[in-house]
RNA sequence: UCCUCAGUAGCUCAGUUGGUUAGAGCGCCGGACUGUUAAUCCGUAGGUCGAAGGUUCAAGUCCUUCCUGGGGAGCCA
């Protein structure tokens, strides 16, 4: 017999029917008579209970069903005698697959501290919360892909190892194959990196952003997703060092249609799950945020405030808020600053634009007043900057004096100038952290907790 | 990296101005119960009090250093 998944049990089977069932057991209860097992396959957050009883079946099979075990299931669905589901699955056999002694599994029916969950992180799929957490991270991700393939954009594959060390987005990874124990040296007593795998110093990705301008300058537009690495020493519950990244790039294109893009896209990926992760959205609203779904219905529902940097600085000037922080024309916005515009002044996301060009990336469209560049950040309640973004420089000479300015060598980037030189066009782009998409989504509070397998500073654990 | 709070049973925590043998709930195990829903009721087992030093007649409790975790900040996505 094929075996019915749990989902197509509560949703395609017919009662009376004769099904399969294979999962693991969450949870099992009852007495001399009858017992009852909550089994679980993890393709939808609800389990299915299936009802044994106790003289059709021998006391050593039923001793070896514990929480954890796997097992496979033949029996009939059936409508269910008691309250709480619908249907459940009156047993004829039960085969245990794998045991799991009850003395060590590490998960009980009780819930855990996300904390503790992270140490356990092989095994906290099977729970509910981490369940929801990562089918939603897959469908987000899908709907990435669905949005930007219905619009004509290009999933382009941006190289993970970089040889290029310019785009000044923080610390990078080292990747070499040189012994550490015995580095090889030049004559300047340098690490001679001709020796080295690539015969020069090479680096995990920061930002797929530089070779993703490269695609849009020829095919339009393209969209990257795809690890990206940081070698900070951040330790806050926003930031890891191995983090998946959405960085659209399009041609032809200028920072208010990039804005618009963004906010389109934010509300498309949003309204998405919250159409298809129902069940496991409703778990989330109930267990870890009472206010998750409204909130969600609320982005939907609401246009974002499109804010420049300069008319910032003034409302949080006459705001007559004491800051820890200086707010002054020039400095970069503090976490507070933002908090402040998002959460008190505007009550909804803020797009601010038009950022001093003195705390911007060499790559940002210059404006003419010579002070600012055409640089976006769309700010959310809660997580802060969710999409960093702006218009590039399309001007060769503009770019050129800038990288000067700011000391970036134009040899290590040829490449990118190339671009600019050979019919060089408008053109926009962003970059959404995926995970801290995540964490809005699904209403966690830790990204450790939507990525599976997080890496911090001192930690690589699984 | 800085500030701050914490680390006691498998998990979540309590533990008085330092004072005898270290406490609870849940989980596990054993028992009871004719349909349970994070079942309920009874009982048992379970501890190098994060680590190392120190103060003291006496340290889970005070001091020092380190380790680990949470929150906040910086860096950013």
């Amino acid at each position: 017999m094929r075996r019915s998944t749990v989902k197509e049990l509560f949703t395609d089977r017919e009662v009376n029917t004769d099904v399969l069932l294979k999962g693991w057991v969450r949870t099992k209860r009852g007495n001399k008579q009858v017992a009852f097992i909550a089994v679980n396959d993890g393709t939808i957050i609800h389990s299915i209970q299936v009802v044994a009883d106790t003289d059709k079946f021998s006391e050593e099979l039923l001793k070896n069903v514990t929480t954890g075990c796997s097992l496979a299931v033949q029996g009939k669905l059936v409508e269910s005698m008691g309250k709480g589901q619908k249907v459940e699955i009156l047993a004829e056999s039960i085969e245990v697959l794998g045991k799991s002694d009850p003395e060590v599994y590490p998960l009980q029916k009780k819930g855990h501290s996300f904390e503790f969950l992270r140490e356990i992180a092989h095994l906290r799929f099977r729970t509910n919360t981490f369940g929801a957490v990562f089918r939603i991270r897959h469908a987000l991700a899908f709907a990435i892909h669905k949005y930007y393939n219905d619009k004509g954009f290009f999933y382009l594959h941006t190289p993970i190892i970089t040889a290029s060390d310019a785009e000044g987005a923080g610390e990078m990874f080292k990747v070499t194959t040189l012994n550490l124990d015995n580095v090889p040296k030049n004559e300047e007593k340098k690490v001679d990196f001709t020796k080295d795998f690539f015969g020069r110093p090479t680096n995990l990705t920061v930002s797929g952003q530089l070779e993703g301008e490269l695609g849009a300058l020829a095919l339009s537009s393209i969209y990257t997703f795809g690890p990206t690495f940081r070698a900070e020493n951040s330790n806050t519950p926003r930031h890891v060092a191995e983090f998946w990244m959405i960085e659209p790039e399009m041609a032809f294109c200028d920072i208010t249609d990039n804005m618009d893009l963004a906010e389109d896209f934010l509300k498309y990926l949003i309204d998405y799950v919250m159409k298809n992760c129902k069940d496991d959205l409703e778990f989330l609203n109930n267990m870890v945020d009472k206010e998750l779904l409204e909130r969600l219905q609320f982005i939907v529902d609401n246009d974002f405030v499109r804010l420049k940097y300069t008319e910032g600085i003034e409302l949080l000037k006459k705001s007559g808020k004491k800051f820890d922080f200086p707010v002054e024309w020039g400095l970069d916005l503090q976490s507070e600053h933002e908090r402040y515009l998002v959460e008190e002044e505007f009550k909804k996301p803020v797009i601010l634009t038009d950022y001093p060009r003195d705390i911007k990336a060499f790559y940002m469209k210059q404006n003419d007043d010579g002070k600012t560049v055409r640089a976006m950040d769309v700010l959310f309640p809660r997580i802060g900057e969710i999409i960093g973004g702006s218009q590039r420089e399309e001007d060769y000479d503009k770019l050129v004096a800038r990288m000067r300015e700011m000391d970036i060598p134009e040899e290590e980037l040829w490449w990118y100038l190339d671009t600019r030189k050979f019919g060089t066009v408008e053109h926009s782009g962003f970059g959404l952290g995926f995970e801290r998409l995540l964490m809005f989504v699904t209403g966690m509070t830790n990204i450790r907790d939507v990525i599976p397998f997080p890496r911090t500073p001192n930690y690589a654990e699984f």
